[in-house]
DNA sequence: CCTCAATGCCTTTCAGGCCTTGAGGT
């Protein structure tokens, strides 16, 4: 099997000191046959690699890195869910922006010399997951950051990021009080540069829900995701954004602010949560759809390289009956998305 | 037991699908 002697994960290089590393899992055989580059991992929401005893791999180990030890070990791509991807090669897809922890300046640049565009008609916290301007800024940290510069997440992204603009050009301070007004205030873009580094300066797997300490550590760490007493409401795009105080004069209307409930962090202060009904239809996936059969399952597979099929398949099947997912079999080639998708999102929006 | 939501992102795009797990409601 071929070898790789480096991994690329996110923009660091983790060299094992093991003497090479083994593919298995569902690298695309023409993509492996090109040689030693780089392969960059984005992973989803679940996904994360752990390194463990070969013989004992944990579940929904898809893909893994086999070590030359005896015993060996295998550093595992653990991905629940399926939504992690891979790819060859370093840079960026061409429609992402300036990395908000390794390109800062770039990033706030690429920012604000582009306020007319139209993606800053939307509400901030839209504006935040677009990845165009705001490359690896995920659901929790947009909430995280408009939390901490009290920002509300519904009020128009061009606003907020024009008076970013002013305060830039003031020229009247000096320079130190210049910087005491940085450290003391940081603004939106700052933030959203200290706050994901905030994250991976913790040299922990925060996102490892299995791993109950540092699971406890990354929702500690959370000053308004989830964390109850905090409000929240549902973007245009159906994403939950989570806020303090008003939403902001872009808050889609007729829908009721959740609050929610006090389950993982006792908080005397809190308000009475307000009871209301779930505020979002979005359909779960899975159960209601049968599985597809094996025979399209490898149709897909053989032709890695060919033309991307869509992922949507229409409207699902209502009163289908659902479906006991089986337990996570090793060699289940149900369809091989993380190879046969093409090479993007590399970055891990967080 | 059932439904929904979850650290994203894709396309047959502007909403539903990809997928599994766990919480919470009945």
């Amino acid at each position: 099997m071929p070898e790789c002697p480096e991994l690329h994960l996110a923009g660091r290089y983790i060299n094992e000191t093991c003497g090479g590393l083994v593919f298995e899992g569902g690298v695309q055989r023409s993509a492996v046959g090109r040689g030693p580059e780089a392969l960059v991992f984005r992973f989803g929401m679940s996904g994360s690699f752990r390194l463990c005893e070969a013989s004992s791999p944990p579940r929904h180990a898809h893909l893994r890195f086999f070590t030359r030890e005896s015993p060996p070990r295998a550093l595992c791509f653990v991905d629940p869910r399926r939504f992690g991807t891979w790819r060859l090669g370093e840079a960026w897809q061409p429609d992402r922006g300036p990395c908000v922890l390794l390109e800062y300046p770039a990033f706030r640049e690429n920012v604000l010399s582009n306020l007319e565009d139209a993606a800053f008609d939307k509400p901030v916290c839209e504006a935040l997951l677009n990845q165009k301007y705001f490359n690896g800024i995920g659901n929790y940290l947009r909430a995280e950051i408009l939390y901490r510069a009290k920002i509300p997440p519904f009020e128009k992204a061009r606003t907020v990021l024009e008076a970013l603009k002013h305060r830039e050009q003031n020229s009247s301070l000096t320079l130190s009080k210049k910087l005491k007004l940085k450290r003391d205030n940081p603004d939106l873009l700052e933030l959203c540069h200290t706050v994901p580094m905030e994250v991976v300066a913790v040299d922990k797997n925060l996102f490892d829900p299995s791993d109950s300490d540092n699971y406890a550590a990354f929702k500690n760490w959370l000053q308004c995701y989830l964390v109850p007493g905090m409000s929240s409401l549902r973007d245009r795009n159906n994403r939950t954004i989570w806020f303090q105080g008003e939403p902001g004069p872009m808050a889609p209307k007729g829908q009721k602010s959740r609050k929610k409930h006090a389950h993982l962090k006792a908080d005397p202060e809190a308000p009475t949560p307000m009871v209301t009904t779930r505020a979002s239809k979005r359909r779960s996936g899975g159960a209601e759809e049968p599985p597809k059969p094996a025979v399209k399952e490898e149709e897909e597979k053989a032709v890695p390289d060919g033309p991307r099929k869509g992922r949507a398949r229409g409207k699902k099947k209502v009163a289908a009956p659902p479906t006991l997912s089986e337990p996570d079999a090793p060699v289940r080639a149900k369809r091989n998305r993380t190879s046969a998708r093409r090479g993007r999102g590399a970055a891990p929006a967080v």
